[in-house]
Order: C-alpha cells, then structure tokens, then sequence
DNA sequence: AATTTACGTTTACAAATGTAATCTAATAAA
DNA sequence: TTTATTAGATTACATTTGTAAACGTAAATT
C-alpha cells in the first residue's frame, strides 16, 4: 500500500536535492535550498519534517543527526504527477498541448528517439479523434 | 498584464464545463458537478465566486442571473499548466516522464502526426544529452 | 399581493501550505 | 568543564483550499 499523499511545491524542492545527492544531512539539504530559495534553515527543516510524515523520506541516524533518503524515485515521483495533471485535463486537447510542450523543453536525441518510438507504435491503432470529457455523461449544448 | 493566479483543482472542473459550453449559468455548472462531483450547490457557487475574483471568469447579467465565460482559453490554460509541471521538475528527466506519458494517454492519429513533426524538427539540433538542474549551481557531490 | 424559489453574496470553518521562531538536547569549542 | 553551536522537535501563524450554510433580494408561483 504505498502512500498517495501529494507532495506540495515547497518539499518537492527538497526532495529533487535529496533524489541527487543519493541521500543527504539537513545541512546540506539547508545549505542549497537557502541559497536556491532564500529560505530559512527553519523552513527546511519543517519541510524535511513534513516529508518525514508522508513517508517519502526516511533516515539513518548518525552520531546526533540524520542522513535522510528517499522512499520512492524521481522517476516514478515525476511520473506520477504528469499523470495527474494530464488526467485532470481535456482529453481532447491533450495531444496539442503535448506537441506544444514537447516542443518547448529540453530533449535529448536519446529522449527524442524514444518517443519517435513510442509514437510510430501508437500511431497504429490511434483513433481518428479522442472525446473532450470535460462534462460527465453525454450532456451535450441542445 | 494577465494575472498569473493559479487554478486549484476544484476551480479547474468549474473552467472545463464553462470552456466545453462556451459560456454558462451558475444554475447549468451547478447541475453538472453535483453529479459529476456530489458538491452542495454552495460549492459549486464559492468557486465560480472564487473564479470571479481571480478574474478567470467575466459575468454578463442577463436579468436576475449572470451568464458566465471564461477569460482565458482552455489550451492556454493547459499549456501553462503542463510547462510549469515540467519547468518544476528534473530536466534530465523530462524526456523519459514524457516518453511514458506519451505511451500512456489517449492520442488522435492527427495528434500524434503533429508530435511527429515536432520531434522530425527538433531532432536536428538536439544536444546529446540534458543536464539535471536539481541542485543550484554546479555543486556536486565530492 | 403573498409566498416560495432561485441566484448571487457573505460568512464559516477545518485542513493544507508556506514560512518561520523557539525550545531542547547533544556535540564541539574554548 | 563551561560555553557556544548544531540538529531535530515543537509551536506559530497567515494564507489558500475544500467544502458548505446562511442571508438578502429579485423573480416566479399561487
């Protein structure tokens, strides 16, 4: 049963740190995020706390304080919410915002060449047009 | 100077029936969430309120009641969404968390052509590969 | 005209979030 | 060993969000 609770704007800050570093101290984690975000060492340190609850980070004690790690992967974490947010959209125009975005970030041929993959195989048996679902039911303007 | 206030989730269903209908009543969005979503008609009427001041929706009064529309479109809506979601998360990772949401949502066969195009063009100069930019700087790990 | 209903506005209230200060116990420095 | 520093835990507090009831006035019904 893994945890679904979402983790807001501010902790994600301190999980991307903690996702690279592999593990870390607050220290560190306190270090980075004062100079990135011109945080507090305390707003951290809440943060860490809070991530704690949630159960996305755990820690090894060492000596008097913590090494923290995280109990799921950027990957999955990130995939996770581009879900979401797509879920939570008009199918319908899923597809331009999609071609937008891709247009607009940063790929690397690898990446690139992953997704021509993805999409010559799905362009098999696409369909002509997806439904706007953004209403329940079949209500429709009369 | 367009405000930048973000839409919660539950203004987002709001927007999605009033961008699907073009404009609406308060009456008409309230029917279809207390369906779609079990709300109190109260609800329903704080977000439009909500939605109002955020100066998302504009009401032109017709009679007693207000007909509402939306003052920003849908794609644009979406597009902002989805680009901050990716803005905030590892650009290394980008490519791999779209690649996988690509296989997984709904795609028109028009809609996969565009991404096609997209990606035929932006191939070209592509970098080899994209740095992470989740720590500030160029710390690394000693 | 009297009453009920509908619609917009105001108020409510708990939980989540952003941001932080303070307290306490342990460790390092003097 | 006394003192200063650190690190984690507790408390704080304003704003936003989710969810809704209550209120006032215009409109529709009786």
């Amino acid at each position: 049963m893994t945890e679904e609770l979402p983790i807001t704007t501010s902790e994600w800050e301190v999980m991307r740190i903690i996702w690279t570093l592999g593990e870390a101290t607050s220290t560190e984690v306190i270090q980075l995020l004062v100079k990135k975000r011109d945080w507090k060492a305390s707003t951290v340190k809440t943060l860490i706390g809070r991530l704690m609850q949630k159960q996305m980070l755990t820690a090894k004690k060492e000596g008097h304080s913590n090494i923290y790690q995280c109990t799921i992967s950027e990957r999955v974490a990130m995939q996770r919410e581009a879900t979401r947010l797509f879920q939570n959209m008009c199918a319908m125009k899923n597809g331009e915002v999609l071609a937008q975005l891709v247009s607009e970030i940063q790929l690397s041929k690898t990446d690139i060449e992953k997704l021509q993959a993805v999409l010559a195989d799905k362009i098999k048996d696409a369909p002509d047009e997806v439904a706007c679902n953004c209403l329940p039911k079949e209500e429709t303007r009369e």
